[in-house]
DNA sequence: TTAATGTCTTTTATCGTGAAAAAACATTTT
DNA sequence: AAAATGTTTTTTCACGATAAAAGACATTAA
């Protein structure tokens, strides 16, 4: 099968909704920046647009025909990468139980089970292994080491660590730093979801990565700005599974969120601390309890 | 070529080493629990030398026939892991300079060079990039960051943090623990080597990972360990690359390393912040002084 | 009956291959 | 001439295939 073109179906999907939009369609090039792939990718979505009769295309002239119908959107998972229906599959097995720590994990079997080939699944774990959530023995398999209350402990600890200097160095940047734009922009965002906060819940997770990362960029370090990665993937994971009292929790972290960016703006270092510290405790507490305490490593 | 026999040429040579030691080989699980190999190739090893000559092997009898000459060895550059040679090999061209921050990596032109196939460079790719030295372009090539100033100073900011946790969490450990004993006989070495330092100043590296390892591992905490990996990868070039005032450098860093281990064993944690504090500034500031200064990123 | 050896099966590591997508180059249009 | 389009070349991504190495099972020796 050698390569699936969900970068072209994904691309494709997302320029039938700039249809909606326009009469007539950009340059190449500007589309190409538009929808973050090559010229070579615009070129094909433009071929199959036109074959669709959905727009006449003539060199520059791109003239919209028509709205797009529902079926002409390729099917949502289509358009997943690789590495994305490897990840999910993954987490699932891994959050679903039945997947003790200590386990041994079998690429051949994890490629079989998901369709895909050896090679991709492979450089999934590896990418994957910096999650510390599993571990290669020498010229040997992985083992897992399991979604455990360590793992969370040692994940929320530097955590803890790395937010308390970010926020720190945010308080500190100069008034005409454009962070403070920024920040402002966050708040407003966050009073709004405040507002609605019956209907609008689940639409916190992805305003707390937003705000998560914009004070852990302060600290000017990429391994402080890296190690979100890993806090927002297992945030994310957590987020889908564990859905009890979810909107009371969001409810919480919005207000936390509000003081947190008060004692910013304030840049009252003591204040800065408090209010962050307060924060992170919450939504460490939040995820413990999502852990069942009967999972134990198996071995050592 | 698919795959170099390289464990097998590697504990090949290992239990070489061994025949010296004794009259005959133990068991076949025991040779491969020593070598940290499987039976399999633990099978092919004794295979082989019974065809030279080495040992007469009859099913539990393994007789050592005749002392291992210089020419029973395989070459070194065959037991090298391809990921250690692609390393080798990229930092050799990272280091040499020329390779200026910004600059696109080329995967094919990578393997072509080194003389592998794309997938492992592939890999290496993907597990180097945890070191934060490169970063991928989305759907797109790699990009080099290159081995700057800011690097080190991120790196070290990191390191710094981590360690002043972990000796401060070490000092804490009950005196029955076993790491007692460990610093102890790590003391030991620490004060051999400093009395041979003239000779012997080429051995501290490795002797400074071990004991950094140890006061890390402290933490409990696996983030806080696996970070290590990428101060020892760093450390472990720079040490090859800058043998300016090597033995100076030695010298100094193992006496503030008894002073830190002696701060450790006092229990105080004032004394530890200041002893580990001291040192890790003149690691820094080591360094530091190894990257030249005109070496700037070279777009945004 | 435990622990070794002997044999067979499974899994990992690596390569070459081909399609998707990017990038580079050439040509045309404004 | 600058920026688009048209065309060609490179590079990345993913696969199946194959040898090395690990692991499992069967058999034999102490």
């Amino acid at each position: 099968m050698s390569k699936s073109n969900n970068v072209y179906k994904d691309a494709y999907n997302r320029c039938l909704r700039l249809l909606d939009e326009t009469r007539s369609l950009p340059s190449e090039p500007e589309l190409g920046a538009l929808l973050g792939v090559s010229r070579t990718t615009v070129r094909s979505i433009l071929a199959r647009m036109e074959e669709t009769g959905l727009i006449a295309w003539n060199k520059r002239a791109k003239t919209v025909l028509r709205d797009p119908h529902p079926d002409d959107f390729f099917p949502e998972e289509e358009t997943d990468t690789l590495a994305e229906i490897i990840e999910r599959s993954f987490m699932r097995r891994l959050l679903a139980g039945g997947a003790e720590a200590g386990m041994q994990i079998n690429e051949l079997e994890l490629a079989r089970e998901i369709g895909v080939g050896t090679t991709s699944v492979r450089e999934f774990l590896i990418r994957f292994s910096r999650f510390g959530l599993i571990e290669k023995r020498r010229n040997s398999h992985w083992v897992l080491k399991g979604f455990t209350r360590a793992f969370a402990l040692e994940l929320t600890e530097i955590r803890e660590m790395f937010e308390l200097r970010s926020a720190a160095a945010f308080a500190a940047l100069p008034q005409d730093s454009p962070v403070w734009a920024d920040l402002d922009r966050l708040e407003d965002e966050h009073r709004q979801l405040a507002r609605d906060i019956a209907t609008r819940f689940n639409e916190f997770s992805e305003l707390d990565e937003r705000f998560h990362r914009l004070i852990h960029r302060a600290s000017h370090n990429r391994f402080i700005v890296d190690f979100y990665d890993v806090i927002a993937m297992i945030f994310h994971y957590h987020y889908q599974w564990n859905k009890a009292q979810e909107r009371q929790r969001n409810e919480v972290a919005v207000g936390e969120h509000l003081a947190y960016i008060e004692a910013l703006r304030s840049r009252d270092l003591g204040k800065v601390d408090a209010a962050c510290r307060k924060h992170l405790k919450s939504a460490r507490q939040t995820l413990l309890t999502s852990i069942p305490e009967s999972r134990q490593p198996a071995r050592a």
